[in-house]
DNA sequence: GCCACGCTCTAGAACGTTCTAGAGTCGGTG
DNA sequence: CACCGACTCTAGAACGTTCTAGAGCGTGGC
């Protein structure tokens, strides 16, 4: 492209071909008003001009931007899963996507400032780490739909995993198994640890194991799920649970070179079904996260909340299930 | 949020200051030609009515849009680092970035399609899969950077890590190391696998290894150096190159289980330096792609296209350098 | 005391689109 | 033959911002 070269808009359009900007406005939106004729010359000579719709003079114009901004964290690999789930949703309701990532040096405060400006009808947050009371402050200015984390403020809807729950399948599914010395890897500040440790906590007392209830800090990376293996290491149990998959995968790598085989001496179980985890060297028993119903309901949600729908279920809380796969048996002997 | 509820605009602003429209623009963008105390006053109120600039107006008008688009593919973890380079990279030079995401059921195509309506000043596009013939058109409407990829057209800037020298640089370690029975498992239908299958063969070439030349065809997943690593078990190498990072993440965690230990019975080489490769359990020796320097420019480059200076060196070569770690030692006696 | 200058501010056009209101044409109907 | 309705098309305003041109006004130099 040359510099100074202006881009073809829908006058230049409408010059060559002989009509109103209006009538090409219709052409280009394929509204009722053209006949087929001028239709197909209008088409015509927008493809030989190589015309593309200026979408910020159109959302400009027309009030409704059909745009979901969207927040993501660049390191979570359960979020690409979620991001997927979301492209799809949107588009069959006829909306974009607008993406701002979370990176080590990029908070979620510029991520979501940067959305704010492109004029998002409305704002999707994969698992924010920012006080409820900004929250609260940013869905004063639009919708704010929240997934994978609980929010307690009727302004922000939230689109969640039942996080007690799949902590509670991971137990049961261990203590069925004959387990009884089970630990949990906690996922250290990230904001859902506190929801899957507690459902750890429930779920142990329940069985009357209370004794065995044993937590330990780790984190939602791999090395988080290395540093936490070490640790057990001093009395390790026969069973772990984990906050997520990329650190259990962390932890089922390190294992074996540190004498303990899998499922043989420990099992373990992850969270979120992240596409690895069903790789079969990996094969990790996990708590699924039912990703396509998440996605569908967190864009209707924002959806309804754009055409100012009354909705009065703010919080919507998805069941989990447990996917058993390779890193799961019983205890020895 | 109500609906119908209108956002605050410059005009209201202004109203409510008993200024001008332009006056607040003024003060907004930071630009002179108001008083100190004016200013102040205007800022109060803006923040009182918590006005929000409308990004879509303000580039409507003003014609720069300051605004680069990036095509990433949500499947690949080192796209992810290369994101966060870019972020800091455009950040320095004033740009936004609009992100739009590769997903296995969003093609880029659809991808590229939906920033060219954005009205991105420019377009990044990280290991495009798509014809040069199509890049080449898309370079016709605006300035296009392509990164890790090669692309043999006057009218797309390349910014690239070179590739041959990176497995020339796996394999010479590997030789000096003592290997001569040494592999390469390739990255199938990847842009970028060609080359670095070049490459190995170049240098196994130049060390008069042509006889235990052998590629096997893999992919850029974690799945596909499972794979691959089945394919080598029937007579297996002491030393494999492969196409990236993850695809020897898979390699790596599947070995031990096939009975050869790394790197006692095989050495492993990956590429790109994905950050996961660093961590303690995993440990990979790999070429490790210049992401600062490759962000760093690839944006200078875009920016200096929106300006319109005439640049001549339209493809840059990075060299990479290998980064030695522990999957790689000496091959047995 | 006048003019030039700098500073602060304003009016109005412009960006590329959509939308509203209405103008023109044509065939059919009373 | 006048009229109506359907259809096709057009003119011009509007969206929220930036930009250009210039107005008002105090200040300082001669």
């Amino acid at each position: 492209m040359r510099a100074g070269e202006r881009r073809t808009t829908l006058a230049d359009v409408a010059a060559e071909a002989g009509v109103s900007v209006a009538l090409v406005s219709i052409v280009m939106r394929d509204a009722p008003g053209a006949s087929a004729a001028t239709r197909q010359r209008v088409l015509e000579v927008a493809r030989r001009l190589d015309y593309q719709p200026d979408s910020r003079a159109r959302l400009l114009r027309s009030g409704e931007s059909r745009l979901i901004g969207v927040v993501f964290g660049v390191q979570h690999p359960f979020q690409h899963d979620v991001l997927t789930g979301l492209y799809d949703a949107a588009d069959k309701q006829g909306y974009e996507l607008a993406l701002s990532a979370v990176t080590p040096r990029r908070d979620e405060r510029t991520a979501i400032g940067s959305l704010l400006q492109d004029r998002c009808a409305a704002l999707i947050l994969l698992g924010p780490q920012i006080p409820v009371a900004e929250l609260a402050a940013l869905s004063d200015r639009m919708p704010v739909v929240a997934m994978m984390r609980g929010v307690r403020h009727r302004a922000v809807d939230v689109v969640r995993t039942d996080d007690v729950r799949g902590l509670r399948l991971a137990v049961d599914h261990l203590v069925t198994l004959g387990h009884t010395r089970i630990a949990h890897v906690d996922g250290g500040r990230m904001i859902a640890s506190a929801e899957r440790r507690q459902g750890y906590q429930e779920a142990m007392r329940r069985h009357g194991l209370d004794e065995h209830l044993r937590v330990v800090v780790g984190g939602s990376g791999e090395e988080d799920g290395v540093r936490a293996a070490r640790e057990l290491l001093d009395d390790p149990p026969t069973a772990v649970t984990v906050f997520n998959d990329l650190s259990a995968a962390g932890m089922l790598d390190v294992l074996p070179r540190l004498g303990l085989s899998v499922p043989g001496d420990i099992s373990v179980v992850g969270y979120d079904d992240t596409s690895f985890s069903r790789l079969a060297h990996i094969d990790l028993t996990t708590v699924a996260q039912d990703i396509d119903t998440m996605t569908t309901l967190a864009v209707a949600r924002a959806v309804e909340r754009i055409a100012g729908a009354g909705i009065t279920n703010r919080e919507v809380v998805i069941p989990p299930r447990l996917v058993i796969r390779g890193t799961t048996a019983a205890p020895r002997g």
